[in-house]
DNA sequence: GATTCGTATGCTTATTAAGGTATACGAATT
DNA sequence: AATTCGTATACCTTAATAAGCATACGAATC
């Protein structure tokens, strides 16, 4: 059932982490280990985890790999990660990760622009 | 995190089927065989599974094992079941759980209302 | 073509969880 | 005191998950 699946991808810190800072919009892996403060691993699997489950989606640009939410979400799904984002606003974990998200906001919105596609080599990552 | 604990307990069917019910009222553990179709020791397991993480507490009635959410839930808790309540209302399984609660509502109403403590030995369970 | 960069995957280990069977438990009945 | 009833737990098997290490991969650079 796909509220069991939901459920299950967000009863996880790491993943409900990713899930909050991509409800802003698409960001890089790389991006993700500079505000999640996490190895590499760590990270990558748990957005495969996501992937494979159909909650996020993946886009490579280059040598990045640009994770965002999976367009047409579910009614089910967009019902809980809105109530996650209510659940985060307080919490002081997902309040760090906003305060670095903002930090690097510059870069990231390079991404979404889609700048990195039409300059390719001008960006570099920061990490 | 208490996020992470809840979605823990969300991600399983027969405890979402658990609590969906419960939303409506206390509930003993033979109404739920009954209403859940499933094996005594499965229901039992996932009710303590929820009791020791606190989303649920029982109370025993004589032989009777009665059991409702925890009082006093957290925000978190509370925007959750919300959620869960609102994304099962159209769900074949939860509904046809609802209609097998309603079938037996009159002993279950007997049980909310403490009559069973003060006419023990009236009732007997229907299981 | 070799290297570097950013990312993904295979492997291993440890933990957790789900289901079933059998049995233990407390309260009530006989 | 023995039995019955409703419920809980111990034990077992199987499967899923998380984390870390090492390594493979594709794209870009040198």
């Amino acid at each position: 059932m796909e509220l069991i699946k939901i459920y299950a991808c967000l009863c996880d810190l790491t993943r409900l982490r990713l899930l909050n800072v991509l409800a802003q919009g698409p960001v890089c892996v790389c991006h993700f280990q500079e505000i999640l403060q996490e190895p590499q691993v760590k990270i990558s699997k748990h957005l495969a985890y996501l992937r494979q489950r159909g909650l996020v989606r993946a886009e490579r640009q280059g040598n990045w790999v640009i994770y965002a939410l999976a367009p047409k979400p579910s009614r089910e799904l967009k019902a809980n990660l809105a109530c996650l984002q209510d659940c985060a606003r307080e919490n002081p974990v997902f309040k760090r990760d906003a305060a670095r998200l903002k930090k690097i906001e510059p870069s990231c919105a390079w991404v979404r622009a889609g700048e990195l596609e039409k300059a390719p080599g001008q960006f570099r990552c920061g990490c």
